[in-house]
DNA sequence: ATAAAAATTAGACGCTGTTTAATTTCGGTG
DNA sequence: CACCGAAATTAAACAGCGTCTAATTTTTAT
């Protein structure tokens, strides 16, 4: 019988996170399970329920984790590049490499559906907020201003664009539509977003065809 | 016990498949029971092994019929279109109708990891990609011209743009970033993307401005 | 030392997927 | 009609799961 003096609280359920997300990092959201993490452990089920209430709360904590290894590895990414054009593209390439280098890890974020009468408390929210908090910078400093809200929801949406590629990609769908470099589409796509979207006039102009505004004649960027 | 001579083999394998799918849409993948299918088809859970060798067959199976539900879906709401530009946002807004209103089922289609030794069959393979055949062709006549292999790759990025709004939004994660209309934003993603693939030169060119396309140039719309 | 409190665990419950053996149904043959 | 073999269906067993409760152990406070 493990002794409760073995670990503080806050030891123990940083002990079972950690244990949890190598059994996730190893088995897979599907085959799971929490017994088997607490064994990792040293402890049995019960502890689990004890420290977290459920295991839901449990899979949440173990996520959020995952989250926060998500940020650290595209600020290393980021780190290593230089300014401009260089820094989206390393966004998005770190992105995919982070979610093929932690395949199971990375689609137990997606895999796990919360119940709704679980919210997520204020330190997960935060430490999940740090992902979007990067893109967030980054779309800014490419886009050369901030136009706030709208800003916001572009950079959401330029997440769910590279999200798409990186979901079928590692779900396999995409492989089975014989695309052999989704990374580098969603590179792309990401390119064109911004750039349609470099000059504000664009975004409420419904046309197709728009007459060139100044400052929106970025150079020339293409690798395809 | 149920009589052999009830259904004729195509019949019951049906039979299954179409309980198995009402079951999907009620409880989602997660609660999702073999027993339960098989209950409701009036049978026990080793007629579908009988029937389908493994439940991932039978899940593979019951996936395949969301896809050719949502294949319709989409070719109904492309019936009640004009041509030109209205296409496009039909296929995207389409293809966000059928995953709101067929939540479990839409989702349970990546839920569910199909294990590398089981390939999908013919048949499987030929109803799963009418879906795609039919963005294929949207898009082929909104770019106004095919270009073959590159298309093909415009196509399934364009699939995997949408998809990871839809998949965000239904995941819950979208809500979570507090966007109101992940559908729309889908839409006008998709619009920059075409836009910006319309012309072959603006794929290798740096440039802002193009000059209008024949067969390119639908009426003005836009609802940011 | 002892009693109260807290942490940990063992065990039960009903469920799951999966397999095997038994049972039932059916078509063909005498 | 009877029977037999093949095929379909099921019952039952197995190990594992999440979840909860009661029992047990450990710690703290008196």
């Amino acid at each position: 019988m493990a002794r409760r003096s073995d670990h503080s609280p806050k030891e123990l359920r940083q002990l079972l996170v950690a244990c949890g997300h190598a059994l996730m990092a190893e088995t897979g959201f599907a085959k799971f399970s929490a017994r088997a993490a607490a064994r990792r452990a040293g402890y049995t089920v019960g502890t689990i329920y004890n420290v977290f209430g459920s295991l839901d709360s449990y899979l949440l904590a173990i996520n959020t984790r995952t989250f926060s290894l998500w940020a650290d590895w595209l600020e290393a990414a980021l780190a290593r590049c230089d300014d401009g054009d260089a820094r989206i593209e390393a966004l998005v390439r770190s992105y995919f490499s982070f979610a093929e280098q932690n395949r199971h890890c990375w689609m137990a974020i997606y895999d796990h559906r919360r119940p709704v009468d679980l919210p997520l408390d204020e330190a997960d929210m935060r430490e999940r907020h740090r992902l979007t908090a990067i893109v967030d910078r980054e779309v800014t400093i490419a886009l050369g201003r901030d136009e706030g809200e709208a800003t916001r929801r572009l950079v959401r949406s330029l997440i769910a664009t590279v999200h798409g590629h990186c979901a079928l990609h590692l779900g396999g769908s995409y492989a089975l539509m014989d695309e052999p470099d989704p990374e580098t589409q969603a590179v792309v796509r990401a390119r064109e977003i911004l750039q349609a979207n470099l000059d504000p006039a664009w975004a409420s102009a419904p046309v197709l065809n728009p007459t060139p505004s100044p400052g929106a004649s970025p150079t020339a960027r293409n690798s395809r």
